[in-house]
DNA sequence: ATGAAAGCGCTAACAC
DNA sequence: GTGTTAGCGCTTTCAT
């Protein structure tokens, strides 16, 4: 057995409550037991049980996140700003990778009730009726990532999506292009596909550009196999198509393989814009262009967030939105030219 | 607050020994108490306290997982296998993101060991003696992923890292060439870096090739970056050379965009063979030819070999070596045709 | 400055 | 079949 509060207290012959004073750091005791009980605690190697103190002051120090793809792409890298974020403010994470099923989901916030979390961040998800009573049963914060819930009043931190894919639509238009599509997500999803998809419509409709049906291919996921499959039907429909936008960096790379497997040269015979700036955004060839979110950063704020939260430093949290950016790599050319 | 097992006994009219008991599945009741136990916990909406759970069984159900760096590809694909074994088995886990540092290593253990962690799983790192004094004062079960430690008697699961290199090159010389490359890493690291460039030379060797310091280019890191720059310098010392095996898929890639940078075609002019099988190595352009490790199945198995040897199933676990394969693509041509 | 003692919410003897 | 009780390791009054 690990060495407990009491084997201290008698080794270094003074009651517990003193050794748990000198441990937490409050005050009363005479610099001299202080000396005699930390030589006790060295010599013993002594490490305060933190199940024990968590039942106690009904703290745990420890927060649950939960992703529908923790080895995705855009899923790590908000991951390690999450873990940044708790690891700075005194907090450990469980990860929960729910894969977007929503009896998983629920699995894991009653694992993460009974665990006693002091708090929730839920990402790049849908915020379901069921999730939301059991975040109001569990009565601990909870910070979204990379979504947003419309009804539920719940803090989040993200891009605003419509503006990133008019932005990326308008950036093609400028480039001097004219016949431009889009691989996009569905309209069931309210996060990255509807906003993204929208964007789009409307940089063309401001730019007296005509919008349709067919400048869209629709998904159900945002991966690569998506992208591959959507390039050749896109191509089939906007047949003068110079350039394309596509609502993940996954679908854009996919969409860029389609592309060298049909001898289509990117960028001179199709230019490609992307979404998220996920790592591998400047390993393909040629490299990316793309809408650059602040993946890690997200992460971070969030985690910032929650942790503010638990430690009741701010009651309620305002919401935000991150800032975005282009980020131009060699994926686009300039139509102008030619 | 949350209601307690006492509110349970309460409302149900019986003493908290029987609920506990109803709780836990255990014998000892009526039917009839059962039924009306589980209205009151349905009726309170009654959650166990797994913290009061956990003081008492000496056991938290949870584990802890540290990796160099979370958001790499490679982890998340091994955190992903080991989140659903530890779930499947009844376990939370907890990441840690050490960044390789020492101290931060140090500082996680000791966290994982007041928070009285069941478990760990660390990966892709060298076990240095300081963490092995930890592990040891934990006295908890751990199982290394993705690395192995020569000096410290410690269950590993990953793959023959020198069969996979000697493989990769032999693959190289099937296909007729006979001046191949290697972008390796660093003599330091005796996990990634010296076998698979033993296996690198063993099998030119083997196979009446010869080797010399030139066919070498040694890094730090495994990273794109650390790839791309490699190549010239290779290119540098080993002229003619028409093949190159790179010691991960991010490098071999990085490669392949200084190749295209540098107007030298993949594969017709340079061949290349990766390692790891990351999920971007279908994704780039050519898609990479690779050794495939098992990534996902290796955390999968780390962490059924750590929920077993907690729950005592067995004492020592065995070591697993993972069986790894060529998955072939497009990066590399045959010679012979040429 | 220091100690005794009452719990936190639960499990596990041990009684009846 | 059911209840009583003694802790698990700690924090926190309340005395002294």
């Amino acid at each position: 057995m690990n060495p407990t509060i009491k084997d201290v207290a008698k080794h270094a012959n003074v009651s517990i409550a003193t050794v748990s004073r000198i441990v937490n750091g409050l005050p009363g005791y005479s610099e001299e037991t202080k000396k005699k009980v930390q030589r006790s605690i060295e010599a013993l190697g002594y490490q305060p049980n933190a199940i024990a103190r968590g039942l106690i002051n009904k703290r745990t120090q420890t927060i649950g996140v939960l992703f529908p793809d923790v080895s995705g792409m855009l899923s790590s890298e908000v991951l390690e700003g999450v873990e940044n974020a708790a690891h700075d403010g005194g907090f450990s994470v469980i990860v929960c990778n729910t894969t977007s099923s929503g009896k998983r989901t629920v699995k894991y916030l009653r694992l993460l009730q009974e665990k006693r979390v002091d708090g929730i961040i839920f990402a790049s998800e849908d915020v379901k009726e069921e999730y939301y009573k059991i975040f109001q049963e569990m009565k601990v914060p909870v910070v979204l990532v990379s979504t947003a819930s419309p009804k539920y009043d719940l803090p989040f931190v993200r891009v605003n999506d419509f503006d990133g894919a008019f932005q990326a639509t308008e950036y093609l238009i400028r480039k001097g292009h004219k016949e431009i599509g889009m691989i996009g997500g569905s309209d069931e999803d309210p996060i990255a596909g509807v906003p993204r998809m929208q964007g789009f419509q409307k940089a063309l409709e401001s730019n007296g550009l005509s919008f349709t049906e067919n400048h869209i291919t629709k998904n159900e996921g945002y991966r690569f196999q998506n992208g591959k499959e959507s390039l050749p039907s896109l191509l089939k429909k906007l047949p003068g198509m110079t350039a394309l936008f596509a609502a993940s960096d996954e679908m854009a790379i996919g969409a860029m393989s389609a592309a060298h497997q049909l001898g289509i040269k990117v960028p001179e015979e199709l230019s490609i814009i992307g979404y998220d700036n996920l790592k591998i955004a400047e390993m393909c060839y040629p490299p990316l262009t793309t809408v650059s979110q602040p993946l890690k950063d997200m992460g971070q704020t969030s985690g910032e967030m929650l942790v503010s939260l638990i430690k009741g430093e701010q009651q309620e949290a305002k919401s935000r939105y991150m800032p975005f950016s282009i980020v131009e790599r060699q994926s686009v050319s300039d139509f102008h030219d030619k």
